[in-house]
DNA sequence: CTACTGAATGAATGATCATTCATTTGTTAA
DNA sequence: TTAACAAATGAATGATCATTCATTCAGTAG
């Protein structure tokens, strides 16, 4: 039974539940970028969102649950802007793939707490399928709509345009890596280096 | 007090101290792979090596610093690996670069138990300033060889002469994204392919 | 104001786990 | 053969942590 009255300097406030939810998973971000996932700890979680320990049962069943919401949160985050240009019919070909390029190295993804983040559930997949699902679920929408994007980028090309494919997952993975290279060495220059090496990358196919 | 004398299977057998450790290390390896960096615990680790739960306390002072020494071993591995080529007089050029390739993609470096070793450390590399350390170390190194490379392979060509050290980094990123899609998607193909999308971009900047 | 609802709290619980160390066993030098 | 040493064992310990749930409290309908 707890004891009834402390000297609780916290407010109470209901919110909605969306909201906490919301407000738990960012709290979840922060401390898998300070302390690592191994290391990150119910307590460091609700103590960094500034609530009671109780609160992550009442609103995910269980730490487990609000690890894998915190990982779709990330993945999510990002394919929506990915969408978005995608969708965006005035745009075509290259200056799409330009768009997209920026997109990639801009602040909204470059953000090192949320790269921290998914490269921490990333080198989990091997062991746990859920993320491995939830990253492997979106990676290949997006690789459809690049290799799309390859393909007629390239149609023209009479020396590489049945290498689209290739292409398309050599670009891909060249963004991983300079993601990573930015996570690792977040030197200041670090982002405008990656954009420019992708864009060089991509600039040098079409020559 | 310890129970006198139980069914013990076990055999007992003094190893020299480095193969211990490196019996250890392979069996940590192992583990990491199988239920991730998280979830791997010092029974587990001890039970693959089929050894006493005391022995790592024996062998390396604490968990972590048997973590610390699994990272090490992966990372030198590598390097030992990667120096051999670059050591060898023989080959220049582009023939090292197309050495350096093959290996990257070889058998002996797409082992997912390592690469998910590999990832699984570097993503708690923002929380973890000694796995930083581990990491940079080797690549510091590995990326100074990849540009004297580049910028050999390039002083011919008036076009990308100067890019050299964007394109060493767009290499070392296309390989460390090339190595995570292989970790991610274990298709039969997908190591082939990344070979050849590793080379691919090499020769496509050489025309 | 009162009663009701459900969000939020946090002490308590029980499970898991790294580490310790008294004891056992293999190895080797005398 | 034996004594001395070092390697290995594994039960016990204590620390950490996720989860539970009785209780408290804020908001609201009547």
């Amino acid at each position: 039974m707890p004891k009834l009255s402390q000297t609780a300097t916290r407010k109470r406030r209901a919110l909605p539940k969306a909201e906490r939810r919301n407000q738990l998973i960012r709290a979840t971000i922060k401390c898998i970028a300070k302390k690592g996932l191994a290391a990150t700890t119910m307590a460091d979680i609700t103590n960094e969102a500034d609530l009671s320990v109780g609160i992550v049962n009442l609103h995910f069943k269980t730490k487990e649950q609000l690890l894998i919401e915190t990982l779709r949160f990330v993945a999510d985050e990002y394919k929506e802007g990915f969408d978005q240009i995608f969708a965006n019919e005035s745009m075509q070909g290259l200056e799409k793939l330009k768009a997209i390029i920026d997109y990639d190295f801009s602040p909204k993804i470059i953000n090192r707490n949320k790269l921290a983040v998914w490269f921490a559930f990333l080198g989990e997949v091997k062991a746990r399928p859920i993320y491995q699902k939830i990253c492997a679920q979106h990676d290949d929408e997006i690789n459809r709509e690049i290799c799309k994007l390859f393909s007629s980028l390239l149609s023209k090309n009479s020396k590489r345009k049945d290498d689209f494919e290739l292409i398309a997952s050599a670009y891909s993975a060249l963004t991983d890596g300079l993601w990573l290279d930015i996570l690792l060495s977040p030197r200041r220059s670090a982002v405008e280096a990656a954009r420019n090496a992708a864009w060089q990358y991509v600039s040098g196919l079409l020559d």
